[in-house]
DNA sequence: CGGATGGTTTGATATCGATCAAGGACAGGC
DNA sequence: GCCTGTCCTTGATCGATATCAAACCATCCG
C-alpha cells in the first residue's frame, strides 16, 4: 500500500493482463532497479512477479517522495532509473511491433545475457533464464510452441545450445546480436 | 547537440528504425509532454517527427540538469513526466504484443482522441488524426492494407465513420472503447 | 518399478495479417 | 480539361504464427 521496492537481488516480471486472460509482460526488472513506482493512490499501473526469490527494499513513497526533494542526488538517481526504464520500454515496442519470432527470441537471449552480466545476476556459463517458455512467450508477444521453435531454429543455425536442465550456452554472440538486430 | 524540448504545440512522433528500414513509432507526444530527454553525449535513443506544424520550448540540456538540481518543484515535474511516458510506454508494448490488428486500430483511436481532448490539441468533431495510414501503421506494428481494413471493420460495425479529407468520427465512444480493451 | 504430473518439443492444420497487384479519389500543375 | 503523383481502398494469394493435438521427458511419489 503506497509502497515501492528496490530490488537488491533476484528478477521481477513487471506485467499487465487483459480481462481475457492475455497477459504482456512490460519488462524485467534486475538488482538495482526500482518496481512499483508508477502507483497512484494505492492503484499499482503493473504487476510485478517474481522469477527468483527476490531481495528488497520497500520504500513508503509518500515520505521517499518527500526525502527527494531535499535530495537533489536522490532526484537525480530516481530520473536516471526511469529515463534507463522507458528507453528499455521504447525497445521493447520495437522488438513486439517489428521483429519477427527468431528475431525476438535472438534479441531476448542477447538482452537477458547482457542484462545479467551487468547486474551480476549469475556469470556462469550456461545461462540461466530463469524464466519458462511461458513468460518468454508473453513477453516476446509469442505462443510457447512458437518460443520452442524459434530457439530449435538458433540451435540449428550453431548459434546457441541448450543443456539439460534447460540452461542455454551461447555458441556464437556476435550472430546472436546480428539476429537480433541488436549488433549496433 | 544535447538538448531537448518542451513541445508547446502540435504532435510529434518518437520512434526508432531499423537497418532495413522497418520502423516503429514508440510513443506519440503532444502539448506539455517533453521530447529528446533520453539523450547521451549528444547521442539520441529515438528519432522525433513532427507531424503537424510544432512549436516547442528548447532547452539546454546540461544546464536544465543543473537547474533541476537545485529546483525541486521542477525534479518532481520532469518525474512525473518521465512517470507518465514510462506508463504509456508500457501500455503500448501490451497493445503490440497482445492484440489483433483491429482491437489495436479501435484502442489507437480511442487514445488518440482522450490524448487531443486532454491536451486541447482540437475540441473539434469530426477528430483530425493528423497521421496518415503511413504512419498508424508503423506506431501499431501493421501495414498500411491491415489499418485501412480495420477501420473498415469498425466503419461497417458501426462504431466509427469517416468523413471525406480522411477525418474520423466516434459514434460510439463505449464500444470503441471495447473493442481496444481499455473499458477498464 | 510404475504411474502421475508439469514443462517442453514436435507435428498437422487453420487463421490472421503481409504481400502483391489494381483500382479509385483527390490535389496540384500545365 | 487532362495529366501526374500521392494516398487510400479493395481484392487475391502467400506465409508466418497461432491453434489443436500428441508425444516426449524429466521429476516426484506411491
Amino acid at each position: 500500500m503506497g509502497a515501492f521496492f528496490k530490488i537488491r537481488k533476484g528478477i521481477v516480471a513487471v506485467s499487465h493482463t487483459l480481462e481475457d486472460g492475455r497477459r504482456q509482460i512490460t519488462a524485467l526488472r534486475a538488482p538495482g532497479d526500482c518496481v512499483g513506482y508508477l502507483e497512484k493512490d494505492g492503484v499499482y499501473a503493473f504487476e510485478g512477479e517474481a522469477l527468483t526469490d527476490v531481495e528488497a527494499c520497500a520504500f513508503d513513497r509518500r515520505r521517499f517522495d518527500d526525502f527527494v526533494s531535499v535530495q537533489p542526488d536522490l532526484a537525480a538517481a530516481l530520473v536516471e532509473a526511469l529515463s534507463s526504464a522507458l528507453k528499455q520500454s521504447g525497445m521493447l515496442s520495437l522488438v513486439l511491433g517489428q521483429l519477427r519470432s527468431t528475431e525476438r527470441v535472438a534479441h531476448f537471449l542477447a538482452e537477458i545475457s547482457a542484462l545479467y552480466a551487468e547486474r551480476h545476476v549469475s556469470l556462469a556459463r550456461p545461462l540461466t533464464l530463469h524464466m519458462g517458455r511461458s513468460e518468454i512467450a508473453d513477453y516476446l508477444g509469442l505462443t510457447i510452441e512458437t518460443v520452442s521453435r524459434s530457439i530449435g531454429k538458433l540451435k540449428s543455425r550453431g548459434i546457441i545450445a541448450t543443456v539439460e536442465s534447460g540452461e542455454v550456452v551461447i555458441l556464437d554472440d556476435q550472430r546472436l546480436r546480428e539476429a537480433g538486430k541488436v549488433s549496433r
